[in-house]
DNA sequence: AGTCGTTGTGAATCGGCGC
DNA sequence: GGCGCCGATTCACAACGAC
């Protein structure tokens, strides 16, 4: 599972690759990923250890240090990943990444500055915070996420009912409420957390549930302890892990390898009503569902239409479509014909989208 | 209320002056303001018309002040607003700026490059957020207020404490829930909003008692419908705002001239704890109120330690203050002696804070 | 007076497909 | 690429009117 630096034609699935991720990106085939979740390092003034993209090290943090040449140098840093980023992914991929105050303000412009058009911000608000202990501020208790698509026009995925169905049916807002991660998902080596900013699956569950179908090949550059790829192994996505620490991807494969996967694609897979079968309402009159000449009505039987055989409505005035009718007898720009005209059936009042629903339900 | 531009020596306090808020703020005094609120413009960048699923239209900002012809421009009016608020503010003062995700990623960047220190990004949670219509996106639920002081190193006020009473006593976390401003607190022109974005009176509220003191200045460059002075007259706060717009101005005028300071400044000045009057432990012996060779215990009992008449402890093998042989019996870093230890009044243990307390409350 | 249903609205970067 | 059509899509409140 793991390896070294290559070129690829294809590119290697399920893998973790050790090494600058920069020249990982530029190593893979462009515009192969659906999707990449990126947790960059932070910035300098906390962590010190930043690479440059050919690998040397940035002078540590001393008291000489110039802020201007530091945000330089991480604006360099990220605006380097994120070229490559782009590169890799497909024209109608999406990007997420996830950072804190020191940093997030800076890759959020990059993004902008780059032509990913955002889509979320999005606050994982957190249920435990380390409190601040000093009392000098308020409680930093959330990071924030983006999520961008790669161009402002690319039609982005977004499995909105599946988010919905997560929320108690009401669609999810840009505030996430969960945990760290702690306990028996904390990894630990001999006692000690493995990794210092190891994600929660939780938060990766649902990033990769919005975003991503089943079988879809997710990036993560900064792979860590692999967070994204036990999770995406779960829900029967592809990954590429990218880290430079080849103790920390050997933990990361460890860990991915006592992940199973979700057996049934269907348990994972949620299909938008927009990805069902077409059925043209006249496919209802010519299966003798209705007949001609019915009568179709609105819910509160304000207006009334009648069938005709080519699948067409008449009011008499007017003669069009379900959703060309109904919009004229309201005098409303559009109308979606299948929720606004019922049928009368043993005397109650059925949407004939419940007539679509059921030739769908037959033919699957 | 209302003034044009003038040069000031002194700044015009509790006034609302129209014009462009850089030159403004260059005509104002250096280093005269406690507090910056800025709500700056969002640039939102909308195309079409976006419908309901009723077919009604959604009233969005289009107005000309929130467009921009580029990033380009958008920064370069960023920084030059930014730098006078600089100018202008105390050392020790702070800036608070409001965004969405189109502009304070721009924003936040803009502020690290000029050397204002960021101490919290805080997020405002909508209780009533705009739903997302078509189902493409995550509901749009919150905004984000960076908050800031004028240098790395300012001495910058916080009322831990009010803002931890306002939480129930628990530390305020970065995450704040409060509705959006609506009903009687919206200002309405002929039945129709009077500013497409006031802002609700109770984050002004939370704001301003987080960051300032009873007669502190507080400078609102982009005033729009007055929020800002609304809610600082109440607290017995000073503003000064700036607005270009004279109609916005004339509706803040008239607004804030109906709103009540609370008549009694002890209501809403919450005193930090560190400026409280300083008691050293001697007093408590000075006074008689712990007799030397009283035994302080911790509250379980597992240490203990006897007074010295010099307001030291001792445990026979150290001595020193209370916080060091706090610290010193735990073998930790550090220690708060006035929380940790306890002395037995009456067969039950009570922390000699408690002492403390009573001496402050005799002599205010 | 109180309850219940209807209507209105808020800083919004809010389609996809076939011809 | 442009155009036209199909058809998918909303939550929390406040205000108002009906009963």
């Amino acid at each position: 599972m793991l390896r070294l630096m290559k070129k690829h034609t294809r590119p290697p699935v399920n893998e973790i690759l050790i090494g600058d991720c920069i020249a990982h990106m530029n190593a893979l085939p462009e515009g192969s990923v659906d999707m990449i979740f990126a947790d960059p390092p932070y910035n300098l003034q906390l962590e010190g250890d930043l690479l440059r993209p050919n690998n040397s090290k940035v002078d540590a943090v001393d008291d000489d240090w110039d802020r201007f040449d530091s945000f330089a140098t991480y604006d360099s840093f990220t605006r380097d990943w994120l070229s490559a980023a782009k590169r890799l992914l497909k024209s109608d991929g999406t990007l997420w990444v996830i950072g804190s105050y020191h940093n997030i303000f800076r890759v959020g412009a990059q993004l902008q500055d780059q032509g990913f058009w955002m889509l979320n911000d999005v606050v994982w608000r957190k249920t435990n915070p380390m409190p601040n202990f000093r009392g000098r501020r308020f409680c930093n208790a959330h990071e924030t996420l983006i999520w961008c698509s790669r161009d402002k026009n690319s039609k982005y995925r977004f499995n909105y009912e599946a988010m919905k169905a997560l929320n108690d049916d009401l669609q999810m807002r840009s505030d996430w409420l969960l945990p760290i991660c702690t306990g028996r998902e904390r990894l630990k080596v001999n006692g000690q957390k493995a990794h210092p900013t190891q994600k929660p699956e939780s938060l990766l569950h649902r990033v990769i549930l919005a975003s991503t179908e089943v079988n879809d090949l997710i990036l993560d550059p900064f792979f860590g302890s692999g967070t994204t790829g036990a999770v995406a192994k779960r829900l029967r996505r592809n990954f590429i892990g990218l880290e430079r620490d080849a103790g920390y991807a050997k933990i990361a494969a460890e860990r991915i390898a006592k992940v199973t996967a979700v057996d049934d694609p269907e348990l994972v897979s949620t299909p938008a009503k927009r990805a069902q079968v077409r059925i043209p309402f006249g496919n209802l009159v010519e299966r003798g569902i209705l007949q001609p000449g019915t009568v179709l009505v609105d819910q509160r039987r304000r207006f009334s239409a009648r069938v005709r055989a080519d699948g067409t409505l008449t009011t008499g005035e007017a003669k069009g479509s379900i959703h060309q009718v109904g919009a004229h007898v309201q005098k409303a720009p559009t109308c979606n014909g299948w929720q606004f005209w019922y049928t009368e059936v043993k005397g109650a009042l059925v949407p004939i989208d419940t007539l679509r629903q059921k030739i769908r339900a037959e033919a699957p």
